[in-house]
DNA sequence: TTATACTGCTAATGTTAGTTAGTGTATTTT
DNA sequence: AAAATACACTAACTAACATTAGCAGTATAA
């Protein structure tokens, strides 16, 4: 068949990775076979494992590169001099945009982290759930500082990280889609149900 | 093994499908097996078919018996001559008593739908849309009567369904959990979030 | 130009999947 | 009590899966 094309500064490794997200995204990752994906990158299915160490090794991957990437913007947004609602409409921002430009990746992490496998679910699990008690910790700052209505602040986390993860029913029905609108239409529903 | 233990008028086919759901709910659809819900049954996978056609029979009655509920109360809720906020609170309340009381059927239906297999897929996501567009209009009546913030009704829509269906990262994590009180939490943000 | 690491191929392996056939027994109906 | 139906079993089948072994050609560096 030839050799995979590399372009720019990808390895073969990241255009497989790219393409695998891709795959996981459309078909779930159970449901996606290493032959398929071999046929998307243009290879036998046997030749993906010269660069690759396991399917679930590409599942890993992205799950993880995902979760650093937003672990790294909490510590980014926590360590600002700003009130609670500012540092929130920030961090839905960040999450939104997330979800539009690298959507594959946080589509795939969204959904398909329970077929990590050990040790990588723990950790992963472990990931998540700390970067939920944060979002939620800086909701509680601004209830106590009376920015924020009395809520139950893991109850509005969970309604802000579903809501945006929700963003995928676009990318199906519309081609052309408008990012900013999007996050102004979200900003004034989410944060307008928080403000008090 | 002996056979199905039947109780109260529910039939073994009933019981087969009650506890596919609890299966593909927890494992995800492609990832559950047979011989899996064959063991949770109490029989051997073979015998399965005695009740059943396919597996993929079973996703497609969960699915289904999920979209005709919906309808049916989305019938109910458009004939009432009520304000479209009262409207848009019932809606919401009754897709979190179903999150609640039917939760793996709903979930099952919510995150597996794509598995199903033509003419059903098909046709389940045309009664998704349907469902969409028929909530999104209850939203830019109220916007017209200014009940409602000037929002994108599809976006709000989006918002408040996958807010709703986020409610399973709760039964993972609390096992006793009031229903009442994330109800009215997350009336408080997304009505406050509409609301003029 | 030769040596080495890369990267593709074909072929095969072992596992697991959904499902069917055929048989015998328990239950229900007549 | 006899006949019919329901239902569970064992055994097997075919298909698909992730992955490995071994080999051949190709790009890169010496």
């Amino acid at each position: 068949m030839g050799r995979i094309k590399t372009e720019n500064n990808s390895s073969r490794k990241e255009i497989i990775l790219k393409k695998s997200a891709e795959l996981f995204k459309e078909k779930g990752y159970k449901a996606a076979s290493m032959r398929e994906l071999a046929e998307i990158v243009g290879v036998e299915a046997a030749s993906l494992y010269n660069h690759i160490r396991s399917k679930s090794e590409l599942l890993h991957l992205i799950c993880f590169n995902v979760a650093t990437h937003y672990s790294a913007f909490m510590d980014e947004v926590e360590a600002e001099k700003n009130n609670s609602l500012y540092k929130i409409e920030k961090l839905i921002r960040f999450l939104i945009d997330g979800m539009v430009e690298n959507f594959e990746e946080v589509y795939v992490c969204d959904r398909e982290w329970k077929y990590l496998t050990e040790p990588y679910l723990s950790n992963f699990q472990s990931q998540r759930r700390t970067f939920r008690k944060r979002f939620a910790s800086i909701i509680e700052e601004g209830i106590r500082k009376k920015e924020i209505k009395k809520i139950d602040a893991t109850t509005a986390v969970l309604v802000i990280l579903h809501a945006i993860s929700g963003i995928e029913s676009w990318h199906r029905s519309k081609q052309k889609f408008d990012g900013k609108e999007l996050q102004e239409n979200m900003i004034t529903i989410l944060v307008g149900g928080l403000k008090k």
